[in-house]
DNA sequence: TGTACATCAGTGAACGCGCGTTCACTGATGTAC
DNA sequence: TGTACATCAGTGAACGCGCGTTCACTGATGTAC
């Protein structure tokens, strides 16, 4: 029984934007580098790594990532993605008319994956080469500070302004999650975060509501 | 005509506790490890490069690190001892019954010594595999801590407690080194960071003096 | 609809490199007598 | 003081490994006609 309509049949997933041979080769690697990170810390990022775990030869990735700091690039930006949304994810639970409460909820979710991924965390602080300039990098990071910028705009200007609000708590946030990182993993395990968070911001000064 | 006395003449040196062949090789790797970090990053230190630079053959490290970890170990611990000394020299030059200008002296050679040695401060913080056990890096970690915790000791209890207060600090100070390291070379290159400082924290509470 | 051709993603072999580690060695130093 | 010996830091060759990168290729897809 020959197949009726087998070439629209063919043609239908055709239009779902399949590239030739791969479904998106591209994504599967910075996927596959990302599962590499987290599995095996931020060293074990590797072009030759990464194409065996996505299955293909380890000169396939040339076609997409002209280098290995380009690769290292797309990982750390895909990671900004993924840290900016696990922070709006609890943005959503908390609030939404209690701009303290909105801080400690981003705050939550920035502590939250760093500590479910400490190795792309420090992939993505840690000083490692990558091309700041590129597109899709600076999309990705600016999504991140994007959500730090905005839960801090309800906070009185202190003496460092606007921008020294920011920078405050995200410096302090920042560099808890630093220390916590680099101590011996069982010394802080009974610590809670949301706790902490708490007792490290007692009294946040806000604007009046306007 | 013959020496005189050469034979205590030769001892005397031998006295020096000068080892069999090089002077202090051990010392001489960390140190030329070091340099290394500073001028090609964390990723530079190598067994290899380390014996190269300190003027040995690449098997001799060998003799005096067990492997690349130990050796990195070491790195660091040496980091430590550097890192804690510039905060305490900082800390000489101000005004030792002003508890306030005491905590900004210290995170002023916090800051200097992480802007000068970023590879360093990212080797000693960016989660590298190290001997966290190691008696020689304990010491000398335990130096750079025994500063912060000292400076924090005059600041009245929160809500965290005592712990909390130096935690705060700490991050905050720790924190925003690490932003700053992470932000492109020129975007901020014009700030000064004792003004920073001394915006960031402008009103540390402090005990009463007993 | 069918055919010829261009495009280009993925292949597999090969390259040279730096790496950590091992090994038998050598030769200077320290020690016992 | 002098001699024999033990110790052990440093040597140089060799190992196998994973790496990024290159290359001619092949074969599936997309397109022009």
């Amino acid at each position: 029984m020959p197949p009726i309509k087998s070439v629209s049949l063919s043609k239908t997933p055709a239009s779902k934007k399949r590239p030739h041979h791969h479904g998106d080769l591209r994504v599967a690697l910075i996927d596959a580098g990302v599962e590499l990170v987290n599995e095996h810390g931020a060293d074990a990022l590797s072009i030759r790594k990464v194409a065996a775990k996505a299955g293909v030869s380890h000169a396939a990735p040339a076609h997409h990532f002209a280098s290995l700091a380009n690769l290292r690039t797309a990982v750390i930006a895909r990671a900004h993605l993924q840290f900016a949304s696990q922070m709006r994810e609890q943005i959503k639970l908390a609030n939404k008319d209690d701009p303290r409460a909105i801080i400690l909820a981003a705050l939550k979710g920035y502590m939250d994956f760093a500590f479910e991924n400490p190795s792309l965390f420090h992939l993505m602080f840690g000083g490692f080469e990558k091309f700041d300039d590129d597109e899709e990098f600076t999309r990705a990071s600016d999504l991140s500070y994007g959500v730090l910028s905005e839960i801090c705009a309800p906070l009185l200007p202190g003496k460092a302004g606007e921008e020294g609000n920011q920078i405050l708590v995200w410096s302090i946030i920042h560099g808890y999650v630093g220390i916590m990182l680099n101590r011996n993993s069982d010394q802080y395990e009974d610590a809670d975060p949301a706790v902490l968070l708490e007792l490290i911001f007692p009294d946040l000064p806000l604007r009046d509501p306007a």
